[in-house]
Parts: C-alpha cells; sequence; structure tokens
DNA sequence: AGGTTTTTTGAACGATTATTCAATTATTTA
DNA sequence: TAAATAATTGAATAATCGTTCAAAAAACCT
C-alpha cells in the first residue's frame, strides 16, 4: 500500500512491489492475480481502516463544529507528515479518475460519503448555534473537502509544514 | 504538451508524444534530446504561455479585489474544461514534488510567484477598502492557491461542471 | 542543375515492464 | 512418518519502454 501510495500505479513497477512484500512475482500472482488488483486491494485496504477512524472523529463526543474541525486539523498532520505523499484517495482520482475503473468508483464514493457526514454535522452545528446560518452545509462541505485535495498537492510538492498548517488554520477561520 | 498534460510524464508514452507530434523518433531525439527534455520545454511552454495572461487579469483595469476575483473564475472555466486535466502545474507537482528536478522547481517557483501577486492585489484591496483589514494577504494567497490546487483534483476527478463552480463560489464568498 | 548539408524516416536495439510456470520448499493430512 | 496438497521460488517470457542510427528524402546553396 504505502509503494503504491507514494509512487502510483504506473510509478510502481512490480520490482517495487515484491521488494515491499519480501515475496517473489509468483506468489504474488497467485494471491492477487495482476498488478491492478493488486492496486485495488491495497486502495481498499486504505478505506476500510481510514474511514472509519475519520467518521468516528465526526461523530465523536465533542460538539458538532468541534468534530468537524478535528478531522481538519488532522489533514493537516497527515499531509505535513515525514512521507510528503498526500491522500491516497486523492492521489487515486488523480491518476484514475477519467476512467470508469473500480477505484476511480471507489474513490470518488468514500469522498462524497465523507463529504455528506460533513454536510450532516455542519447542519447539526447550525443547529446548536456553533456555526453562523449564512453558511449553506452542502456548499461547506463540498469547499472543505476541495481543500485537502490541494492540501494533498502541496504535501506532494513537498510544501513546508508551516505553509500546510496556515492553509489549514485559513480554512478553519471559515467555520464559525 | 497536451499529452503531458493529459497523461503525465510516466502515463505518456514516446509512441503517444510522436503519434501527437506527427514526428518520427528520431526528429524528436535530434529536435529535444530526450523524452524528460521533451517534458521540460512543454512545461516551460505552458508557464509562458500562462503566467502572462494571469499577470495580465491581475494586473488589469478592474480594481484589485475585482481582478482577483476574475482570477479565481478563469480557474473554474479551466477546470470544468472539457478534457478535465487539472493545471499542468499541479500535475508536474504531483509527479515531480518531491524530487529536485528542473521541472519542480520551475513548478513551484511558476506557483510562488502568482502568489507573491495575488497577495500584493489584495493588500491592494485592503487600501481601497474593497477587501475587510481582518484577513491577512499572505494566509489568502495561499489559501486561494490550494484552492485552485485542490480544483485541479477535482478536475482530474471528472467532478461534474456545478461542483467545481459551486466549490469557487463558496471561495469568493470568502473574498470581501 | 548538381552537389552539399540538413532533416526525416522507421527498423532495430538494449533495457525494463508485467507475467508465467516448472521446479523446489513448506505445510497439511492420514 | 509418509504421502498429498499448497505455497514459494526465480529463471524465462512476451510485450513495451525509451533510444539509436544508417539510409532516404528534403532543403539549401552556388
Amino acid at each position: 500500500m504505502g509503494v503504491f501510495w507514494q509512487k502510483g500505479y504506473e510509478g510502481a513497477s512490480c520490482e517495487d512491489l515484491l521488494t515491499a512484500m519480501g515475496i517473489n512475482s509468483g506468489s504474488m500472482y497467485a494471491a492477487f492475480g495482476d498488478k491492478q488488483s493488486l492496486y485495488d486491494r491495497a486502495f481498499e485496504h486504505f478505506c476500510d481502516t481510514t474511514l472509519g477512524p475519520v467518521l468516528d472523529i465526526l461523530n465523536g463526543p465533542g460538539s458538532p463544529l468541534e468534530n468537524v474541525r478535528s478531522l481538519v486539523r488532522m489533514w493537516a498532520d497527515f499531509m505535513a507528515g515525514p512521507d510528503r505523499k498526500g491522500c491516497f484517495i486523492d492521489n487515486t482520482l488523480i491518476e484514475f479518475g477519467g476512467e470508469k475503473s473500480g477505484v476511480a468508483e471507489m474513490a470518488r464514493a468514500v469522498t462524497s460519503r465523507v463529504q455528506r457526514v460533513l454536510e450532516q454535522k455542519l447542519g447539526d452545528a447550525q443547529e446548536t448555534g456553533e456555526l453562523s446560518d449564512a453558511v449553506k452545509p452542502a456548499d461547506m462541505a463540498a469547499f472543505l473537502i476541495n481543500t485537502k485535495q490541494g492540501l494533498s498537492v502541496m504535501s506532494r510538492a513537498g510544501a513546508e509544514e508551516a505553509a500546510i498548517r496556515g492553509v489549514v488554520n485559513t480554512t478553519l477561520s471559515f467555520l464559525r
């Protein structure tokens, strides 16, 4: 997963993948079929292990708006980490977004899933009076997703951690 | 340029490039040296033909803030176009951002160039009273660049035009 | 027009790609 | 323990990759 995440599908050679997995080609093809299926499984694994914690944060014990802000702050930690490989979902969208392939659909699905929960939490935040009624939850949710996708580009571009945190703080300033 | 823009460096085969250019391999290698040099030249050409018009918009006849808003709106047209290939600069950052290669440096340079002019125009907009003194020009400029990078991902992901325009409109709502 | 230089062609090249498979090793079953 | 099944190995495969170069065509110059 890490190799595909870092190098993308085309950029990751089978040799890279086999070295990282510590097995030989025959075992890989017996277990996964081919390179694309391996990518699919790696991406699926990412979604399986990431979506849960993300939803846990949004549905956490804090207030709706606090939870949204926590998630946005988590994006900064994520993107400013040492590897600078962005978000695997966004990388997949960039490489496969134009195609009708399975991973592209999966990436779109998990993205809009998070977007819908964000929208719901922002609506809740308005009901509790935390968030101004002037903002439209759907628009703000779409906007936050776009911010995260921008952070993926910054992350891969090797931006300074301070620059990443600056963008996140500016984004948070719109959440009131 | 279009082939590299659409498919990226790794994704574009020499055959793709030769077909698009309508020449044979020998001519390409005589004229450009190798594939990487061809990418460099294509990217350089994009910067040469794009940076000028962008700066012209920012320095145009309108008020500073109007000009900034015009640029952001232009991003929407750009990203929602039929090809859905994002911004060539962002694509280059994604693929080469981690490396110290020439194109990566060029992409970072042209990005921060636009960012600095944005910052200046936002400062001007505060002097004319168009823009609230509460916003920090440097932070807002970095934020706008991040928004554009996010739009590149949306564009490549094949997002609906309405979704792209929605994000742009939300972004514009922060510019007052 | 005839000779010289420049450009283009496209088959061929070695390197790397993803993938296969017979031989080997490990594991399970009886 | 011994036979049977499963998993792993790694050399070999065919396809594709970027690149080269001798031959052919085009362009240029008296």
